[in-house]
RNA sequence: GCGAGCGUAGCCAAGUGGUUAAGGCAGCGGAUUGUGGUUCCGCCAUUCGAGGGUUCGAGUCCCUUCGUUCGCCCCA
């Protein structure tokens, strides 16, 4: 092919999917904002040094998944792989811890990671996030939950499960860790490739191996709840006491840990399990050194990020969606018709009303035959014999009545039916 | 970064070494020079992702490359 395409992991959402995403777009919108959650919008690049200091620089996103590039002014930029560093830096940056009370906010927008594109996962996707800032309260983690499981019934979604962890502190997670290695290591020839290697760079990881026989072996293994201390046994206690209270149904899953080194405490996943390998519908948890990390006031928070590539490919799968039908579909051929159409069409528009006009000066048939196609309810017809007497035919679609109408008394008329147009649409 | 499958028109595709690249959908034109969901007719790939090679001959075999799909890794 000469002609260029779409770079690899990238792709274009045509107007027939875009319905997806603006029901998507509204629906969360709307509980976003009844759980009183405000939008941010934050760029798209930042100083590279934010993601490598939040994220951490042994994990995967930063260590070999970033797009990452000097500009012009030499400065080491990076397209923003996942939302939350950003938006705790535009938190810090504007002193909005300052701003007293807690912050609920909420973002949208594409995020950018270098990997091989499969099944619901692309180099270019997008994220819906909410961040609750500066409250260490576990009715926090619920509220976050619970807003992200509202946008989900409310857009129909089945067969998903909540996977809830803690992952404690750092320090219970240092003892953890360390029981784990000790666990594990007797075992060490048996586990897969993967987790070999990962049994000294990163132990956890090994928890949520897809090998059948390291799963085994982790059958026995300590669990992370067993080093939990006081403190965060009796908020994840609260948490699940919360989530029993409002219905939400949950697993516990003490081999989920989360692949970005800020959690603590609380962290889960939704899972859907018609997506393939990449089940993960939204993932999230509390990350309270954060902010503190990137230079901020001490700040306690709470979050998490869904995949709208994946909750499409959700909403494919149910009820299709159609693009929305128009009222009106203006015929026209011959000079002063077409002319016409134009002041017809446009003033129908300013009235309220969808309208499409035929550009094409095609035989009539075939412009009726795309005013069926459109859906329109209605059709205007305007010809040499409308045009000399100003007036313009008006055909119902579904009856086939048809009938003439002057085109000064038009707004009137179409006013009068409004009611019947918006039926038929 | 690793493994496997696949790339024929806008879309879905047949074709598996012999040459005139089926068919369907969509589109366009006509039957119907001013009236739509049906029907009928016609048009729509000098070319099979790209480049190279083998062969008398390649969409069909080989190599390279790009893209894509599924999985691993990882993550939403």
């Amino acid at each position: 092919m000469g002609s260029i395409e779409a770079l690899r992991g990238t792709r274009d959402i045509l107007p027939e999917e875009v319905c997806y995403w603006q029901r998507l777009e509204s629906i969360a919108r709307d509980i976003l904002a009844r759980a009183a959650f405000h939008e941010i919008r934050t760029p798209i690049f930042e100083q590279t040094a934010l993601f490598e200091r939040s994220i951490g620089e042994a994990t995967d996103v930063v260590g070999k998944e970033m797009y990452t590039f000097k500009d012009r002014g030499d400065r080491s930029i990076t397209l923003r792989p996942e939302g939350t560093a950003g938006v705790v830096r535009s938190y810090i940056e504007h002193g909005l811890h300052a701003q007293g009370g807690v912050q609920r906010l909420w973002y949208l927008g594409p995020m950018f990671r270098y990997e091989r594109p499969q099944a619901g996962r692309q180099r270019q996707f997008h994220q819906l996030g909410v961040e609750v800032l500066g409250t260490a309260s576990p009715r926090a983690d619920v509220e976050a939950i619970a807003v992200a499981a509202d946008i989900l019934k409310a857009l129909g979604v089945k067969d998903l499960s909540l996977q809830l962890n803690s992952i404690g502190t750092s320090e219970s997670r240092q003892q953890y860790r360390a029981a784990l290695v000790q666990y594990l290591t007797p075992y060490k020839a048996d586990l897969d490739e993967d987790s070999q290697d990962r049994l000294d760079r990163n132990p956890l990881r090994i928890l949520d191996s897809k090998d059948e026989k390291t799963q085994a072996i982790l059958e026995k293994a300590p669990s992370v709840l067993d080093f939990l201390d006081d403190d965060s046994r009796s908020r994840f206690d609260l948490v699940q006491a919360l989530l029993t209270e409002l219905g939400i149904a949950y697993q516990i899953n003490t081999r989920l840990v989360r692949g970005l080194d800020y959690y603590s405490h609380t962290v889960f996943e939704i899972q859907s399990a018609d997506l393939g390998a990449q089940a993960t519908v939204v993932g999230g948890g509390r990350y309270d050194k954060l902010v503190t990390e990137l230079g901020g006031p001490d700040t306690p928070a709470v979050g998490w990020a869904m995949g709208l590539e994946r909750m499409i490919l959700l909403l494919k799968q149910l009820a299709p969606q159609t693009k929305a039908a128009i009222d009106f579909y203006v015929v026209s051929r011959g000079d002063q018709a077409e002319q016409q159409a134009v002041i017809v069409a446009q003033n129908l528009r300013q009235q309220g009303f969808s309208v499409e006009m035929d550009l094409s000066g095609s035989a009539f048939g075939k412009q009726f035959k795309r005013a069926d196609r459109s859906g329109a309810s209605a059709c205007l017809i305007l010809g040499d014999a409308e045009a000399e007497a100003k007036t313009v035919q008006l055909k119902w679609m579904a009856s086939g009545e048809q009938h003439v109408v002057a085109q000064a008394d038009l707004p009137n008329y179409v006013a009068s039916v409004r009611q019947q147009i918006s039926a038929a649409t």
